[in-house]
DNA sequence: ATTGACTTGACAAATTTTGACTAAAATAAA
DNA sequence: TTTATTTTAGTCAAAATTTGTCAAGTCAAT
């Protein structure tokens, strides 16, 4: 989810992996992999994907916080009631 | 939230919290903590305390799964944004 | 002051996640 | 097809996180 919209941006501008990977001081297969969702970016790295492609950091930081919220989910039951759930004490919360 | 319903259970029944962490084969100190919210449960206690207290297993897994989902965003931005996102997401791909 | 129920903090053990590296696979160019 | 480049997959150890245990702590009731 983060990933493709990172791989859209950057074949959008035509960017290589290992040149995009070089900018955020990564190995390319890690890059590859993070793209791919194999493995979660790191805050910072979408904060200075945010200003590579001037996209908005709020954009950016909720799909990646969407993929994490989905990740630990994998694999349980009743995870729309639980995402319900979740939402709704965290807005009563606030 | 899921540590406040297994209290809530305990109490009702009038087990100590040594008595149900035995019943769990745990310490009690553990079991303090979970039902505190300090530490998490695992799936497999939950459904122990499912049989335990004769409660559903959907209500005490939706319960235990919004536990986790709302520590996996503690502390970020766009909570309520990545909730929304991650419940339309999910259901998008039922 | 002693007992019983529960809580807390510190530490060690276990598990999971992570990044670097290597090589294989896919894709593109010649 | 060969060669070069880009991408993906697999492995491994280090780092980080989670988990379990224990001892000491609080608090209330006796």
């Amino acid at each position: 989810m983060i990933g493709d919209r990172i791989r859209e941006l950057r074949e959008g501008e035509n960017i290589l992996l290992r040149q995009l990977a070089a900018q955020l001081d990564m190995d390319t297969a890690l890059l590859s992999k993070m793209e791919r969702g194999d493995r979660q970016f790191r805050k910072e790295e979408i904060l200075e994907l945010a200003k590579i492609f001037h996209q908005s950091e709020k954009e950016l930081l909720t799909l990646w916080l969407a993929d994490r919220i989905l990740k630990s989910t994998e694999g349980e039951a009743y995870i729309s009631e639980a995402l319900n759930l979740a939402l709704t004490t965290y807005q009563q919360s606030l």
